[in-house]
DNA sequence: TCACAGAATGATAACGTTTACATTTTCGAT
DNA sequence: ATCGAAAATGTAAACGTTATCATTCTGTGA
C-alpha cells in the first residue's frame, strides 16, 4: 500500500541502510545524500512502519491500560495523567476497560500480551487473587498496579493508604458527634480499595468502643442506591445518622436517595465520599470526600513503569497523600438518630425545631 | 525472550505451518498433532506474537481513538461505547487525548499511522480546517469523526443535530418567556459543536425577533466561569435571565458562579447545559440540558468504521436523536431582570416576595 | 498390485525494519 | 603521489509470522 523505506531508498538512489540512518539519526549521513533522501520521503509520502520496526527491534513502545471503567471519573483521571507521562516519553497507549469482570481482565492481559506491550498500568478487582496478573507474571512483562492495596502478595502499586483514610474518616465523624455509623459500598470483591476503607472504617469505630457500623453492600452496575438506603433506614431506631460510601459516585446517588426519602443532608444525616472527583465541589450540599490525587497516581505509575522498563531498578509500592475534605454533606452530629422523624417519606426540615 | 512459534515447532516436532495452521485453524492438522503441538504451547507458554503476525498480515486490527479530554464524561462515555464494540470484534484500541490542541491532534494522527492502525475514530477541534485530517486523507485510511460537526468538507462524522439542538434550547427559554437570553461557551475555536450550537440558538432568537443574546466565550482549560458571568452581569439592567451552556461541565461550574453572586438557579436565572452527563441529574437543581447519546454515539462509529474496514461500502455521516431535558436548572421567567436584585453579592432569594 | 484423490505435512518466501559487518570514498598528513 | 584513518555507503541477516507451493503419507476402487 503506503511506500516503504525500499520505495524511498530506490527513488533516492542509496541503500535501505542509508534511509534507515538518516530516518533515526544513528550513524553518519552525507549532507547532501541526506536532502535527497528527504526529497524522496516528502515525495513519497513515507512514513516508517512501526510494526516492522517493533519486530526487529523487539519492542513496541507502547505502554497497556486496564481500568474497570471510564464512567468513573477518578479512572479517567488517572488515565489522563497516564497519556501525559507516555506522551512525553513518546510511548503509546493501548486501553481497555473491564467493567469490573475478572474474566474481561484477563481477557485484556492476554490481547496486550500479544500485542507485545512494553509494560502495563492497571487497576484489578482483586490484586490477591488474579488470574491476569499471574499471567502476567509468567509473561515477566513489568507492570504496575494503580488504586490497588499492597498486600501479602507484593505487587507493586501506586495507591493512597485507604486503611488510613478509612479510619479518618471515622475519626472525623466521631468527632462530630455522631455514634452510629454506618457504610455503603460498591461489591468487596471487585473492589480491594473498598474493602481496604471498610477495614479502616470498622477497625477505628471498635477501637473507639462503639457499636459496629452497618455495611450495606451494593452491586456497582446498578448504581441504585434506594434499595440499599432504605435497608439500612428500615429501623429508624438504630439507623446510622452518618454514612461513609465507598466512592463518590456512589455517595451522590446516596445523598440522592436520601433525600427522595425526606431526609436532609447534613442535618438529618452525614454522608461522606471517596475519591474526590470534581463534580463533588460543585454539588449541593458539597460533597465531603476523601481526595485521592488521581491524575498524579497516574504519572507516578507511568513514571515507575518506565523506570523499570529502562531497568533503573523493580517498582516501588507508593501511597500518595490523601486529603479528607469536610464540606457540606457532613455536619455535627446533634440529634440522636432521624428515629423522630414522623413521616420519613414527606419532604421534612429536621433542622428546624417544631 | 519468550517462545516463538519455531520454538514450539521444534519442541513438537513438527514444522511451523503445522504450528501456524493448528493456531489459526486454517487448514487440515492430524487430531494426534493437535495434541503434541497443544502440549508444546502449554509446556513453553507460547503466545502467538501479533507484531510478527501483523506484519505478515499488513492489518493490526487496532483502533486509533483520539478525543480531546477524558475529564469530561461525555469523551469518555463514549470512549466506552467505543471499547464495547471494538472488543466485541476483537479489535484493539490505542488512545490518546489531545487537551483541545491541534498540534496534539497532528500528533497523535502520525503517531497511530506510524503504529498502522486500521481506522481512527476522532473529535477534532475543527474539522473543517484540520492538518490532523488532512494527514489521514493523504495516508487513505479510514475514519470517523464524533461529536464534529458535518459541514462543507464532508467528513464522515456520528453525532447529533447541534444546530437543531441550540435552536430547540432558545425555542424552550422564549417558550418560558425569558425575553433576554445568553449563551457562555468554551472557546469556539476548539469546538465546532459549540459553534453549531450557537447557531442555532442565536438564530432562533434572532428568528423570534428578540434581542440578540449575549455570548461570552471563556477558556475551556481553566473552568473559571465566575469571571465569564460577572461579565455578563456588569450591566444588571440588561443581564439575561436564562443562560444557554456549551456544556454540562461548564454549566455546572457557572451555577456555581451564579449561587456565589448571590443569584437562585432557577428562580433569578434559568440555566441549560448540553450533553446530559450523568452526575447533572444529581445536582440540586437537577441540570436541565440536551442529553446526547454518547455511549451510542460511541458505539455507532465503531460499527460505521468497522463497515469501512471490511469493505461494506463507505461511512456515512449519522445525525443521532438527542432529547431536551428540562429540570429544575431552568424555570419560567415571572420577572424582567435580576435587576432588581438590591445585594447582588448576598446570598438572597428572590423568589420569595419582599 | 497399482494408481490416485485427498489428507497431512514441510520448505520457504515474503512483510518492513535495524544493524553488524564489509566495502568504498574522501581527504589531510606525509 | 601515497598511505591510512575516518566518513559514507552498501549487503544481507535477522525479527515472528502467514501462506503458497511442493511433497509425503493414507486408504480406497479397479
Amino acid at each position: 500500500m503506503s511506500a516503504n523505506i525500499k520505495d524511498v531508498a530506490a527513488h533516492a538512489n542509496v541503500s535501505i541502510a542509508t534511509v534507515s540512518r538518516f530516518i533515526n539519526k544513528t550513524g553518519q549521513v552525507h549532507q547532501k545524500t541526506a536532502i535527497k533522501v528527504q526529497q524522496a520521503i516528502d515525495e513519497l509520502g513515507f512514513r516508517p512502519n512501526s510494526v516492522g520496526r517493533n519486530l526487529k527491534m523487539s519492542t513496541t513502545r507502547t505502554l497497556g491500560v486496564v481500568i474497570p471503567s471510564l464512567s468513573n471519573p477518578v479512572f479517567a483521571d488517572s488515565v489522563a495523567g497516564i497519556t501525559e507521562i507516555a506522551r512525553q516519553s513518546a510511548y503509546s497507549l493501548m486501553f481497555t476497560s473491564t467493567d469490573y469482570s475478572p474474566d474481561s481482565e484477563l481477557q485484556a492481559v492476554a490481547s496486550l500480551l500479544e500485542n507485545r506491550v512494553t509494560g502495563l498500568i492497571m487497576t484489578v478487582a482483586d490484586p490477591e487473587n488474579s488470574p491476569a496478573l499471574d499471567m502476567l507474571e509468567a509473561a515477566k512483562t513489568p507492570y504496575v498496579l494503580i488504586y490497588n492495596q499492597p498486600g501479602p502478595c507484593d505487587r507493586p502499586t501506586v495507591t493512597v493508604d485507604n486503611v488510613a483514610a478509612g479510619r479518618d474518616v471515622a475519626k472525623a465523624l466521631i468527632a462530630m458527634g455522631h455514634r452510629r455509623l454506618g457504610m455503603i459500598s460498591g461489591a468487596f470483591a471487585s473492589s480491594d480499595r473498598a474493602s481496604a476503607r471498610r477495614d479502616g472504617f470498622v477497625n477505628c469505630i471498635a477501637d473507639a468502643g462503639l457499636e459496629p457500623p452497618q455495611v450495606q453492600e451494593i452491586d456497582f452496575q446498578e448504581l441504585d442506591a434506594t434499595a440499599a438506603v432504605s435497608i439500612l433506614f428500615e429501623d429508624w431506631i438504630s439507623a446510622p445518622t452518618a454514612l461513609f460510601c465507598s466512592n463518590d459516585l456512589l455517595a451522590i446517588s446516596v445523598i440522592g436517595a436520601l433525600e427522595r426519602m425526606g431526609l436532609n443532608v447534613p442535618n438529618d444525616i452525614s454522608v461522606i465520599g471517596f475519591d474526590g472527583i470534581t463534580v463533588g465541589t460543585h454539588l449541593h450540599p458539597k460533597l465531603s470526600t476523601v481526595v485521592q490525587p488521581s491524575r498524579e497516581m497516574g504519572r507516578t505509575a507511568t513514571h515507575q513503569l518506565l523506570g523499570r522498563i529502562n531497568g533503573e531498578g523493580d517498582i516501588e509500592s507508593v501511597f500518595l497523600p490523601y486529603k479528607l475534605n469536610l464540606e457540606e454533606s457532613a455536619g455535627p452530629s446533634d440529634k440522636s438518630s432521624p428515629a423522630d422523624l414522623q413521616m420519613p417519606h414527606q419532604p421534612t426540615n429536621r433542622s428546624v425545631p417544631q
